[in-house]
DNA sequence: CCGTATCCCGGCCGATACTG
DNA sequence: CAGTATCGGCCGGGATACGG
């Protein structure tokens, strides 16, 4: 296995940098489960094959993990693991940060005070 | 002026996403100011036109400031500003997640255990 | 010593369409 | 409902060269 990232911090941010990635999470964090569709539903202007790109690159880095219960109409949810949970204090520090030292006029809609 | 970012979170990451960025600063932080030729210097495998590019990004951000002595020889200095101190916590956070929860193996040089 | 311009490549992500 | 494939645009960032 070779060397992929350049350090700590560039591995990190590889994993938590998509355009969606943080609102998926926090989707999940309120939800504790969703199925595809209701991700879509809820993530405002997120496309479809974008929206499992995302969910396939957290899922391979171990952030959130997928059930596929295999019926004949499909139905699969996604949950966040352990390990995506416990990045939770560093996104609420990173929006917490924005919300403080970036201009409001500058943000769509707030993510991190609700 | 028109909303850039979709949140908080978004606005962020945007201020600090960058091959390089992190490095830069923590490179500041170390040694309180640098001159271009020095940062080049001791960040490793930087191309020239990158590194200007990030230090230009930083400044427009308010992360760093810039100083040029506007002297025959080119002298320019770059130092952290006092916004850019404040993402420090958030930053050593982001690379010590990484260094407890990504295999050692993956990554090449190590930047928060120093 | 420091900055800028040009060319180029790869990756992200949107639109769209097709599958079971 | 959920996934996959294709096409195309945009942007980050590397190589190189030139300018003050």
């Amino acid at each position: 296995m070779e060397p992929k990232y350049l350090n700590e911090f560039d591995a990190t941010m590889h994993m938590i940098q998509g355009k969606w990635k943080i609102m998926i999470m926090y989707e999940l964090a309120e939800t504790d489960e969703r199925r595809f569709g209701e991700l879509q539903h809820h993530i405002k202007d997120v496309s479809h094959k974008t929206l499992t790109n995302q969910l396939r690159e957290l899922e391979n880095d171990g952030l959130i993990t997928r059930h596929d219960f295999k019926t004949a109409e499909p139905h699969v949810e996604y949950r966040l693991s352990e390990n995506g949970k416990s990045l939770f204090p560093i996104l609420d520090a990173i929006c917490n940060w924005g919300d403080t030292h970036i201009d409001h006029k500058l943000i769509e809609r707030s993510l991190c005070d609700e």
